[in-house]
DNA sequence: CTTGTTGCAACAGTTTCTGTTACATCAAAG
DNA sequence: CTTTGATGTAACAGAAACTGTTGCAACAAG
């Protein structure tokens, strides 16, 4: 299991349950959506429990139970779902700490620090412009 | 071991290079780069051996053998070093593939495909933006 | 009370990464 | 030509993260 799929996962599961939403259903259970990922439902739950507690799902127990989306499709972007699931970044600084005799090993952690930091901030730009509703579009497209 | 640290190994390499040739030292060893990013010598040669493999350094055998830049520390960018380390991309899609019968499923592989590949480009815009030289002066600065 | 579902803990299997040891290869220096 | 000091690389161990799976408690509608 290489790459992390979290991401991926998650905004699966918010545009099925998007599509799901606007065809008249009210919840979809996590076997119903585990069924359209292809994958266990335990998965889905953790998924979507990570969502919930982010606010952008809620959830209904005991029977006739499910998961509905809490807000509309296009108010939730994709930032929030990167967020609320968790993932590592994409760089990580040394393992142990650098020499800190040496004046690159001294300085470089708050460098790379800055750089890193400039990354992670046009990666989020970017993600915050994509909403569940234009993921959902555009895969009805294909 | 969580994050990936190998664009972080490989450019404290280039810099602590950078900062060597500056004071007239021609060549590196393995064992001396490795004592300031305070690791082991054969992860310092694996990680040069990248960054030599892209053309980025060059390396010296024999006795009294080391490693130098191949260019100027102001041409050589992070997204070089990205590209030659190999890291892998920080999205990944389903493991398995989605059920092809559901819309979402269907569709939703190219849709995310689409996102997670300006994701990407403006992550390597941003790279590309900062060179060796750049970290090294930022480096001393602290 | 029954039934169907979520919540969650526990565990296995896979992959990836770092770190380590060992040894062959190589080239400069004497 | 031998010695010496370095790289190149394979092999392996250990840790961490993620997916997937099973099992069972908790819960609420009917």
């Amino acid at each position: 299991m290489a790459a992390n799929s979290r991401l991926t996962i998650a905004t699966h599961a918010l545009a099925w349950l998007a599509l799901a939403q606007r065809r008249g259903l009210e919840v979809l259970t996590s076997e119903q959506v585990a069924a359209s990922v292809h994958t266990n439902p335990v998965i889905i739950r953790r998924s979507l429990g990570d969502l919930r507690r982010a606010g952008l799902v809620e959830v209904r127990r005991g029977a006739g139970a499910g998961w509905s989306l809490a807000r509309e499709p296009e108010g939730i972007t994709l930032l929030e779902v990167y967020d609320a699931v968790g993932a590592q970044p994409p760089f990580g600084l040394h393992h142990t700490e650098p020499n800190p005799e040496c004046p690159v090993g001294h300085g470089i952690r708050p460098a790379l620090s800055g750089v890193y930091g400039r990354v992670e901030q046009v990666m989020r730009r970017e993600l915050a412009d994509t909403s569940i509703a234009d993921v959902l579009r555009e895969t009805l497209a294909n």
